[in-house]
DNA sequence: CTTTACATGCAAGCCTGTATGTATATATAA
DNA sequence: TTATATATACATACAGGCTTGCATGTAAAG
């Protein structure tokens, strides 16, 4: 065959890129052959050297297409203004769409289940290793900022440190990640994470309220 | 060479365990091959294929010698009796060793890496990837053991069930460790971590302390 | 003399990178 | 508008390296 259409130039890219994110998240990175992932597409390596310059270099770019979720998240709260504000029921929230869009989107799943178990950090992609690093701090920056201004706002008690917080929150949530994303039934995965989460953020509160008589444990929304 | 003495075989096969465990944790599982770790060890492929089977074998009796920490801290506290028993101040300093022994122990530290982000739970490791998922189970199993004798004692708050408590920590260890163990430097490992834990650990008891005019938040130590 | 504890050699497969072929879309010029 | 040139989007072919598994030595221990 030869050259056809721009559009269907991309058609094809994303072909490799479907073809590559099962068969990584299939056989692990090391063990997927561009070969297999040109077969699996319907091309031959020729395609996938036209379209990418290495493996290292498709695996990049399956990880953005799956573009992940968190950073936008938090970037999105952190520039939010108003009564609601650092509110953090509001982080807890985000936290479960999260578990949710793990637990529901093919896709972002398949993604985080290669990036968390289904690949080796070293040699050729010492780059993506580094990439993630760098984002796990800006994310731990951004939590501890967020806690910082939660707390102005009184809404952190003192039990926390803003950046214990962050830290804890951090763990917990790649913790959880790592471990439903490790397997296949991720039925429980939203159900159960959201009530640790919930335990979580209570905790974080002020004023843990100690149930006085089983009343509501909402406050009034006033803001 | 030939036959040398069976204590001399015993330490070949000690040298095969410590260069697998040094390449695999420098260039992954996947991109270390038996001839490398062979030469590495002063040795050749003859001898690998002599002590172990193939390379999941190897791999297999790399992690049984770095017998992790984990399981029989927790079955050890489990088995415990006496009035100390199931004092959730037990479990948070067995949290904080194994943060210590993971930055202190170069062994405990490297194999643990190699298990968190040096290889890939596919094809003829996925015999490794059931028993760590096993082993998981077990783990939060465990927990959860340890949280509802804890809540028996009086030791749990409200805001805590076993289970979630379980799953937390579970998901705040390993998110911990999964970070650190990410990096080189773990100088600030246990000490944040164990910060980490410290709060979070305040937030499990009973009586949070509502802090009711701003005095201290540390309990008296009659406990 | 047999078994052990390796070393060595060989065949085969797999994967990568690159070089080269090729047909077609598209730009350009006449 | 048509003819031509060129860049595009691949397919194919080739060389080379790296691994693995096994088969076959071999020298010393027991």
């Amino acid at each position: 065959m030869a050259r056809r259409t721009k559009e269907f130039a991309e058609r094809t890219r994303e072909a490799i890129l479907d073809a590559a994110e099962h068969l990584f998240h299939q056989r692990g990175v090391s063990h997927t052959s561009l070969d297999g992932i040109a077969r699996a597409a319907g091309v031959t390596r020729g395609a996938v050297y036209w379209h990418f310059r290495d493996k290292a270099d498709l695996f990049t770019a399956m990880q953005a297409r799956a573009r992940l979720p968190q950073e936008d998240v938090i970037e999105c709260l952190l520039g939010e203004e108003g009564p609601d504000a650092y509110r953090l029921e509001r982080l807890r929230d985000a936290c479960r769409e999260i578990l949710w869009v793990m637990a529901n989107d093919e896709r972002r799943g398949r993604v985080y289940t290669i990036l968390f178990h289904r690949c080796e950090y070293v040699e050729d992609m010492d780059a993506v290793a580094e990439r993630m690093r760098l984002r796990s701090e800006q994310m731990l920056e951004n939590l501890t900022r967020y806690f910082q201004r939660a707390a102005r706002r009184g809404e952190l008690g003192s039990l926390w440190q803003p950046r214990e917080a962050a830290f804890a929150l951090h763990g917990l949530m790649t913790g959880m990640l790592s471990h439903w994303l490790a397997r296949p039934d991720r039925s429980e995965m939203v159900e159960t994470g959201s009530r640790c989460l919930d335990a979580f953020f209570r905790t974080l509160r002020p004023d843990p309220v100690a149930a006085p008589g089983g009343g509501d444990r909402r406050r009034t929304g006033l803001g």
